[in-house]
DNA sequence: AGCAGACCGGAATGATCCGTTCCACTGGTA
DNA sequence: TACCAGTGGAACGGATCATTCCGGTCTGCT
């Protein structure tokens, strides 16, 4: 955009074609992130827009919109895995907890991973990353209940819905979604907490694999 | 469907075409209920098919598909109306209020209304129900606050995110995903209840207006 | 200097999907 | 019996997209 060619003067960062299209990688793929966090049945004409570029420099480096998706969603289930495991290095165990819950709401990794499932086949690598994901997930969870915090009657799969329920709070502006998601979240642990179990949940609580319907290919 | 002709033996219920006809309007609801429940964005003709009638069923009854939808969505917030009403009757403060958002949730109110939203120019009564809506859900808040049972720090306008979010909650399975749904309810008045509140909520509550722009035709 | 090709923008293409219209038909009704 | 409200479903026309293709541009190398 605003790169002077200048005398190819590489000083730190590359100049030149090169350096533009690396460049490109990072726009699209923060682009597509945006676009399709947005909506997630975007015609990938919508990303190319967004992130200034043709189609064609998208085209270069996906095979095709599904490709895009199934990348973008893999790096969503990584930068769970991530926060997970940087959580668990958290002293305190209800800390890791919410500051967990909190970073993963912040990064809206549950949309990421969810809202675009079905609209691809995912790999095994995913599989792999998923099952370790929900193992990290559950180690935390074990420390928030060791921590005595949790009311006794949550489980692990609570977390699923939490997640989704923080996902679904959406205004127009990214900011102020943030906050109000916060305050859901807020909300939902306050919910989870030993206090509030006046009276019990009911129904059957969650199972395990009841939320990985979205992840069969579309009928 | 199973109705066998006989020899137009009216017993209590019409026979014959006037019949047919007068069940088509209701299958054809139900149906579009379901239908653009499970997928807002569905073709009329699932609808059709669903109903186990002919497109022109359709459009002999409906101008056209936003006209069906606007339909079904104020047939929605006729419902809320009516939950809140008669919510309003019952003496418990505390129990109108959780009884109102079980029913709300139970019957699905929230995607009909909020899902469907943007999807047809909404007609001037339909605003003079949804400003019903509001105030009739503001009774009910308020009475909830003068029971004691709510935290000083909730608002009325967190009743929003409190259905979204129920909404959002969905598995293949409508029967469990009403249980569900239930459970999540469940954690999230628990959330707001008074004893929830060690900590307050974060960030500014969420305003009056601030879920309108669903409302606003997509640009 | 000069050239091969990496990269790019965006129009063109072809397929799919969907709302709506149209028409032939049926059976109740007068 | 003659009619027509009510219907099923094919056909139509427009819109939307993913993907391909075709010039161009600029770079890095010779």
């Amino acid at each position: 955009m605003s790169t002077p060619p200048g005398k190819t003067a590489p000083g730190k960062t590359l100049a030149g074609r090169r350096a533009q299209a690396a460049r490109n990688d990072e726009v699209i793929l923060e682009a597509a992130r945006a676009v399709f966090l947005d909506d997630p049945k975007a015609p990938i004409a919508a990303v190319a827009e967004r992130a200034g570029v043709g189609i064609s420099a998208l085209y270069r480096r996906y095979a095709g919109k599904e490709d895009l998706l199934r990348q973008l969603c893999h790096d969503g289930l990584r930068r769970y895995v991530t926060e997970a495991e940087s959580a668990l290095a958290e002293p305190d165990d209800w800390a890791a907890f919410t500051g967990f819950l909190a970073r993963v709401v912040d990064a809206d990794v549950h949309s990421l991973t969810v809202h675009l499932a079905g609209t691809f086949t995912p790999t095994e690598e995913m599989g792999r990353d998923a099952m370790r994901a929900n193992e990290l997930a559950t180690a935390l969870f074990e420390r928030a209940r060791a921590s005595g915090r949790l009311r006794p009657d949550a489980v692990v799969p609570d977390l699923g819905l939490l997640l989704e329920s923080c996902a679904a709070v959406r205004v127009p502006d990214a900011e102020r979604t943030g906050q109000l998601r916060r305050r859901q979240l807020a909300v939902l642990l306050a919910g989870l907490s030993t206090g509030s179990d006046a009276d019990p949940l009911p129904g059957p609580p969650p199972a395990a694999g009841e939320f990985d319907w979205r992840w069969r290919p579309r009928e």
